[in-house]
Formats: C-alpha cells, sequence, structure tokens
DNA sequence: TCAATACGTTTTCTCGAGATTTTTTCTTTG
DNA sequence: CAAAGAAAAAATCTCGAGAAAACGTATTGA
C-alpha cells in the first residue's frame, strides 16, 4: 500500500484553504463524491468501509463526514450513522428559490459597491468563459469540466465585490447543492442552452450597473436549470427510497466505489 | 462538578432533537456557553483543558467543536486548533442586513402561505409574549428569562408557515448569532425599548396579511437591535484582542489585523 | 400464513496513547 | 538594547481497541 505518498493526493485544487489536515483532505475527497454523484443521494455512510476506501482512520472520517454536515451534503440522525443528504424535485424548487433571493442580493451588493477593477475582472471572467463556450464540445470530458470551471468563476468574479460574508456563505452553499442537482441534469438530459446569450446579457447588465436588469436575467438564468430538472423522467430525481443498506433479496448492490 | 447527570443536562428544550450521543450533549453546551458569553469571542478552546471541563473524551469534545462550526459559532484554522468566533461591529452590520432579508422573505412566504390555524397561532403566541412584557421587570432573572422564550417563540410562530426549510435554517443560523450580541446588548445596557408596540404593529399586519407593512415593521424592529448595540462604549464590543493565555507584562500585540 | 419475540451480527460511539506541528522561552550575537 | 536562532514545552492531530446500541435473521406460536 501507500505510505508516504498519501498526504497531499487531493488534486483538486480547491478554492481557499488548502487541505492540511488529513480530516480537511477526507472532507474534500467525500464532497466531491457526493456532489459528483459517486455517493448516491440517501447512501448510507458506513464508517468501516469507507474507512479503508479513503486510508484514513475511523475517528478522522468520522471528523470529516460531521464536518460536511455544515454543506448539508451530510444528514445525521442520533445514533444511527450518517447518510448522504437525499434529493428531490421539492427540495431543488426550494434550493432554486433561495438561491435566487441570494445570489440576487449579492449581485446587488456586488454592483452597487464594485470598483472599475471588479469590472475589468467581470470582464475577463465573461472573456475566458466566452471562449470556452466556442469551443464547447458535451461529448468531451476534459472540454466539459473546463466550461463548468470557467462558468463557476465567472460567477463568483460577479458577485466578488458583494461584502457581506454571510450572503457569500449562503451563496456558496446553495451553489454546492444545485451543483449536485445541475450534474444530475447535464448526465441524463445533455442538452445544452443557450447560456451564451444569458451569459452576455448577464454581463452587459451588470456592468452597466443596472442592478434591476441584471437581477432579472440572473434570476431566469438560475431558474432554467430547475426547468432542465423538472423535465427529466422522475425516476432520475426520485428513486426508490431505499432507506438503508443493501437492499433485501438480490437487489444488486450496486454501489460501485 | 457534575458526575452523572449528565446526559440530560441541557434544560434549554431545544428545537428538535434531543442530545442522544456524548457528542450533541456537549455541542448543546458548548453552544449555550458560547452564546451566553461564557466563552468570550475570540477565545482559544483546547481541547485538552475542555475535555476535562465538560467530563467526555478528546476525541468527543472535538467532534462538537466541529459541529459548531456550522452554526459559525467556532471557528478553526488548519492545524492551530479552534477558536470562538470573534466578534466586531461590522459582523453584526453584517448579520443584521442578512437577517432583515431572510426573516422578511420567511414572513412573506408564512403570510401567503399560511392558514387559519397558523393566525390563531400568530394570536396565541402573541398574546402569551403580551401577558410576560406587561410584567417584564429587567432587573429579574426569571421574568427576563420567560419574556425572552416567549418572545423567541412569538417570531418562530410568525415564520412558521414559510414553506422553505433553507430560508429557515439560515433564519435559524442568524439568529443564534444575532443572540450572543443581543446578550451583550442588555447585560451592558438594560434599556428597555417599547417593544410592545412593535410586536403589537407586526401582529396586526401579520394577521391582516399584509405583508409589506408587517415587513417594514421587522425590518424595523431588528434594526433597532443595532443601534442599541451601536450606542455601546466600543470596548464592550471590541475587546482588546487577547489571544489566550495568561498575559503578563509587555503588552506588544503585533498582530497585523 | 402471519405476527411477535429473542438472538447473533454488524455498526456506531467513546476513550486513551503516540507522532507532528506550533508556540513559547532562553541563549547568543551584532 | 534589539534581533535571530535553537531547544523545550504545549497543543494538536491521528490511530486502534473496547463498550453500547441498532439492524437483520431465525424461531416459535396462533
Amino acid at each position: 500500500m501507500s505510505e508516504t505518498a498519501l498526504r497531499k493526493e487531493t488534486a483538486d485544487g480547491s478554492a481557499v484553504a488548502e487541505p492540511k489536515t488529513l480530516v480537511e483532505a477526507a472532507y474534500h475527497r467525500l464532497r466531491r463524491d457526493i456532489i459528483e454523484g459517486h455517493l448516491k443521494p440517501g447512501e448510507k455512510l458506513r464508517v468501516e468501509h469507507l474507512k479503508d476506501q479513503y486510508d484514513v482512520g475511523a475517528g478522522t472520517l468520522r471528523e470529516a463526514l460531521q464536518l460536511l454536515m455544515t454543506d448539508a451534503l451530510v444528514v445525521a440522525q442520533g445514533q444511527r450513522g450518517f447518510n448522504v443528504a437525499p434529493i428531490s424535485l421539492s427540495d431543488f424548487e426550494d434550493i432554486t428559490r433561495t438561491r435566487v433571493l441570494i445570489e440576487c442580493e449579492a449581485l446587488r451588493q456586488s454592483i452597487q459597491r464594485g470598483t472599475d477593477e471588479w469590472e475589468g475582472a467581470v470582464m475577463a471572467a465573461f472573456h475566458r468563459l466566452s471562449r470556452a463556450e466556442e469551443r464547447l464540445d458535451w461529448e468531451v470530458e476534459s472540454s466539459r469540466e473546463d466550461w463548468e470551471g470557467r462558468n463557476k468563476t465567472f460567477h463568483e468574479v460577479l458577485i466578488s465585490a458583494c461584502p457581506s460574508r454571510w450572503i457569500r456563505h449562503f451563496q456558496l452553499l446553495l451553489y454546492r447543492q444545485s451543483e449536485r442537482y445541475r450534474r444530475l441534469s447535464m448526465n441524463n438530459n445533455p442538452i445544452p442552452r443557450d447560456v451564451h446569450a444569458e451569459h452576455l446579457k448577464l454581463c452587459e447588465a451588470s456592468v452597466a450597473r443596472d442592478a434591476d436588469r441584471a437581477c432579472a436575467v440572473l434570476t431566469e438564468h438560475i431558474i432554467r436549470t430547475l426547468d432542465a430538472i423538472r423535465s427529466l423522467p422522475p425516476s432520475v430525481i426520485e428513486p426508490p427510497a431505499k432507506v438503508a443498506s443493501v437492499g433485501r433479496g438480490k437487489a444488486r448492490n450496486g454501489d460501485a466505489q
């Protein structure tokens, strides 16, 4: 087994905090696996199994799981262990509505308080995003990931001038939640809509300091994802509410990893 | 020190989850001590010392602390341990502004979706609060606690018909944050304002389904607490950023903050 | 055939000890 | 007198093992 080169394995250059401790490393890896769907919604998270898979101690993994409760990606009830947070259409509707409220407020504050440097950063991020959109091929994994990263950056830059820490905190939480649903949408219904036009209008309105118009565009932009999810077959978003572990009988326990 | 009656010591009839595990018990006790100010803002939380004080193991207390990061009452950085979240006037301004946004949205949704039963519950809670306000004596501890509880209940009932789990989640987070500042305000400047009139207008507007007026009243109601904090001497809210230990002699604080 | 109960296995929760890292203090030097 | 460096001390982080609880299964009775 690996002996030494284990501590610095996290390859996802994360946003701000570099994972210095094993707990944080496990936290980042778990969060990634949950958002990407390798750990399915509602799935039971057994510490005994996961500690081998992630090569950490039981207590360490436990702490990482409790840290994931902050993002509401993991739920725990009493003495019955941890589960991946379930998903549902109503939950995503709630997330979307709340996200519209939060992101619009963030955008308003950003437009109001943004400096010229902020305008420049918005233009730059939009330009980089446009370039990626031009050569976007939904079949190629790397191309899609590249676009995703630049899309996230663009939206981050847009609200980067928002001075409210709490608004930004809530925005991040909701964005991570919606990431899970968005990936579902992309995997099952890869019909790209014309996001470039939306981004263009959003960029124009923001730089023009037209908060009302920018928020209107952003609202529609966010709600579009909800419509995409609504158009999915219900079986995708509402899997049979399996409560616990290996389904009784011979239901294949296809927990891959 | 307590020996056995540790499991059920939390006397604050908490919202939903009774502390079944030691981790949750320690979590509730720590949260209470932080909100009440026994653990001061910015104070270092040494696991070795606290594990004796709370009669739990080191790992257990560690997990409780990580659970408290969910409420943003504890902060941790890398490998340098835990600290009580610091406070500042600008932070409370941010909390207040965001709280206005969230609580108003919650109230709007509650007014829109509330049933007749909700109206009745609002009236009942207001009545109970009024009774407590009539015989409120700021000198008596029990009277103050009674009023506090009914006040919290009144505001909870007001937004209880809000169907959004995320809005309610954010509301709870911000309320707990502001609790810490409110206690500061009450301990240092016990000048009661005429909250009864505010509550009356809030109740009337809500039951009359006048969302705009209700939100206006609620906004002013929340901002009043900010004004109370603003009127405090700065030394109360911005204590000298003492790091931790028995700082004796030579107060050379070269921290760049 | 169905329901209720008791047992065995699995999982969770908790505690104490060892390795790394950070902080403090003391000594030495310009 | 101030500053840099090194050693000591404290605290943190991590791991493995033992007790308590929950889940699943099998058995028994109507």
